[in-house]
DNA sequence: TTGACAGCGCATATGC
DNA sequence: GCATATGCGC
DNA sequence: GTCAA
C-alpha cells in the first residue's frame, strides 16, 4: 500500500448515487484511498466481505452543494434503501449510529493528507425537510430534468460511435492523472474542474436519481418493485411477472391511483393487488412484504436460490431437509452439481451487479482479441441491460455474428477458437470457469462461464452467443430484452398469428419465415405493426 | 373453477 | 448403453 | 399474481 493511503477501514457510503463519469472516477480515488463505497446501507450489511467489525462507516452526500435544496427526507430514505415500513425510525436511528458529512470532508482530507474530524464538515440533520409538499415540488423538478436528460442523451448517441471513443479516452486520461496521486495539487485543480461537471454529467446523475423518486404512484411501485423481487427470489415466477406487468400499468399513469374501485379496472391489477393499493395508501405499509422480508422459509429460498444452478425445486428440498445456510449446503449435501459447486465459491461475485465501466472494458477486451485473433470480420454486440444504457448489469452478455454468414458449423468452430483464446495464460486465463462443457469442440453456438478483467475485479458471469446472419434481427431483439417486453411483444405476434423466437418471425400455423433475412431489428418491428423503439425504451416496468 | 402464462439447449438423474 | 424426464437458465 | 375459457 502507498504511504498515501488514508481512508483505511472507513466505508463510505455515498448518496445520492451518481453515475457520470466524474462521481465514478471519484468513488475509484476513494478506494484507492482505501475505502469501501457502497450506495445504500442494505448492502453494506450482505456478505461476507463487505462489512469488518472495526470500519468506520461514514454517509458521504455527493455532489452536495448543487443538490443541498433537494435532500430531504425521501430522497435519504430512497438513497439509502432504508425499509419503507418503519421508514421514520430508522432514518432517525440511523442518523445517531452513522455520521453523514458534506462531499467536502472527503476533498478537504485528501488536500491535507489525513482525516479530518468530521464535525466541521457534519450535515445537519435538522434540516433535512420532512413537508411532503416540498419533496412533491422536487419531484416534478426532477422529472422534467430526466425528460431534458434522457433528449439529450438520444441526441448524443446519434452522434455514434466517435464521440464515445473521445469520452472514453478522455476518462482513461483522467483515470491515470488521479491514480498517480502522489502530487495533490493535481487533485485540488482536477476535483475543482469536477465540480462543475459538464451538463451531460449532471444530467446523467438526475437519471439516476429520479429514478428511485419519481412518478404520481412512486410509493405503490417502489413496495411492488419490492414484492416482484422477493417472488422473483424464492420461484414464484408468474407471481413476479405479474408484479411487473402492474407496475408497468401503474407507472404509465399521471395521475395518483387513490381507490379500490380505480385500481381494478386497469389492466394486470385484480382484487388482490387493489387491496394491496388500498392498503398502501392507507398505512404506507405493505403487511405481506414485512411477512415475507421477515419469514424463515422465504428468507432461507430466497438466500439458496442466489446460487447459480439453485432453482426454486432444490432449494425447497434443501429447506426440507432442514437446511438453512450456504454453510449447511457445503458441509452437508454430498451430491451438488459441478455447476453449483461454482455457483457457491463465486456466491458473492456473481450476486453484485457490474459497473456498466467494467462491462465496457470487458467488451473492448474481448472485442480486440476475437478481431485480431479469431477472425477480422466478426461483429460484436454486448446485450442485456447494457445495451439499454443501464448504469449497472448483471452478467455480460456477448452476441457475435458475422456478416453473411449463416453456416452454423462455421460459427461454432469461431467460438471454440475464441474460447480456447481468452481461456489462454497469454490472456492472463481470462476465462476463469465454464457452466457449459459440450461444444467447446464441436457444435454448440453458445458458452457460459465466469471472467476476470484484471486480479483485483470480481468474477463476472459472461454469455457468448453465436449467431446466424440472417436471425441476428429477432437474436438482437430477444436477446436486448428486457423480459417483460418481450413477452408483450410475443404476445402482439402471436395475436397477429406470428410466433416471434430468437431465431426469427414465422407464421403460427404453417411455420415458415414472414422476413428471409431478418439482419435488421426494424424489419422486424416493421412486420409486427409496432413502431421501432429504441434498446434504451426497451426497460418496462420500473 | 381451472389451466396458461414461451420454449429451447444443456447437465444430470432415472428408467429400461 | 440408450431413451426419456427433470431442473435450470436464458 | 391475472386473465380467459
Amino acid at each position: 500500500m502507498p504511504e498515501s493511503v488514508i481512508f483505511l477501514d472507513y466505508l463510505f457510503i455515498l448518496v445520492p448515487k451518481l453515475v457520470s463519469k466524474s462521481a465514478i472516477v471519484k468513488r475509484q480515488l476513494y478506494e484507492k484511498q482505501g475505502a469501501k463505497c457502497f450506495y445504500n446501507l442494505s448492502s453494506i450489511g450482505k456478505g461476507k466481505d463487505q462489512k469488518n467489525s472495526n470500519d468506520k462507516v461514514v454517509i458521504v452526500l455527493q455532489n452536495y452543494k448543487s443538490l443541498r435544496d433537494k435532500i430531504n427526507k425521501d430522497f435519504l430514505v430512497k438513497c439509502l434503501d432504508i425499509e419503507y415500513d418503519d421508514r421514520s425510525f430508522s432514518l432517525k436511528s440511523i442518523v445517531l449510529k452513522y455520521p453523514i458529512v458534506k462531499n467536502d470532508w472527503i476533498v478537504e482530507s485528501l488536500k491535507a493528507g489525513k482525516v479530518l474530524p468530521l464535525q466541521q464538515f457534519a450535515y445537519d440533520i435538522s434540516h433535512v425537510r420532512v413537508d411532503s409538499e416540498i419533496s412533491q415540488d422536487y419531484l416534478l423538478e426532477l422529472s422534467d430534468r430526466s425528460t431534458k436528460a434522457r433528449k439529450i442523451s438520444e441526441i448524443k448517441n446519434q452522434d455514434g460511435p466517435a464521440t464515445k471513443q473521445i469520452k472514453l479516452e478522455d476518462t482513461d486520461e483522467l483515470e491515470k492523472a488521479l491514480a498517480s496521486l502522489s502530487n495533490r495539487e493535481k487533485f485540488k485543480r482536477d476535483n475543482q474542474d469536477n465540480d462543475d461537471e459538464d451538463d451531460e454529467d449532471l444530467l446523467a446523475d438526475y437519471m439516476a436519481v429520479s429514478k428511485n423518486v419519481s412518478g404520481p404512484n412512486k410509493e405503490i411501485i417502489f413496495f411492488f418493485n419490492k414484492m416482484a423481487n422477493e417472488y422473483k427470489q424464492v420461484g414464484e415466477s408468474y407471481k413476479y411477472v405479474n408484479y411487473r406487468k402492474a407496475i408497468n400499468t401503474i407507472s404509465k399513469l399521471d395521475y395518483p391511483l387513490k381507490t379500490y374501485d380505480e385500481a381494478i379496472k386497469l389492466p394486470n391489477i385484480g382484487k388482490s393487488l387493489a387491496l394491496k393499493i388500498e392498503e398502501i395508501n392507507k398505512t404506507h405499509k405493505l403487511s405481506k412484504l414485512f411477512f415475507l422480508q421477515n419469514d424463515i422459509k422465504y428468507s432461507t429460498l430466497n438466500k439458496f436460490m442466489k446460487i447459480y444452478s439453485v432453482g426454486p425445486t432444490i432449494a425447497k428440498n434443501w429447506y426440507d431437509r432442514g437446511y438453512r445456510t450456504i454453510e449447511d449446503i457445503e458441509k452437508k449435501v454430498d451430491n451438488l452439481t459441478s455447476n453449483q459447486k461454482l455457483g457457491i465459491k463465486y456466491y458473492n461475485d456473481w450476486n453484485s451487479k457490474i459497473p456498466r465501466e467494467e462491462v465496457t472494458q470487458h467488451y473492448e477486451f474481448v472485442k480486440n482479441i476475437a478481431l485480431k485473433e479469431v477472425d477480422s470480420k466478426l461483429e460484436i454486440f454486448i446485450m442485456g441491460s447494457y445495451r439499454r444504457g443501464l448504469p449497472e448489469c448483471g452478467d455480460i452478455d456477448i452476441l457475435i455474428t458475422k456478416k453473411n454468414c449463416n453456416d452454423k458449423s462455421e460459427l461454432a468452430a469461431i467460438l471454440s477458437k475464441l474460447i480456447s483464446r481468452l481461456k489462454s495464460k497469454d490472456h492472463n486465463n481470462y476465462i476463469q470457469c465454464s457452466l457449459i462443457h459440450s461444444g467447446i469442440n464441436s457444435k454448440s453456438l453458445k458458452f457460459y462461464g465466469g471472467c476476470l478483467i484484471n486480479e483485483n475485479s470480481k468474477c463476472r458471469r459472461i454469455d457468448f452467443l453465436m449467431v446466424p446472419y440472417e436471425e441476428l434481427g429477432a437474436s438482437l431483439i430477444y436477446f436486448t430484452g428486457n423480459d417483460i417486453f418481450n413477452r408483450i411483444i410475443r404476445t402482439i405476434a402471436i395475436k397477429k398469428g406470428l410466433n416471434l423466437s430468437n431465431i426469427g418471425l414465422t407464421f403460427k400455423k404453417t411455420g415458415e419465415k414472414c422476413i428471409e433475412n431478418s439482419h435488421d431489428e426494424k424489419t422486424i418491428f416493421d412486420y409486427l405493426g409496432i413502431k421501432y423503439r429504441n434498446p434504451e425504451d426497451r426497460n418496462i416496468g420500473y
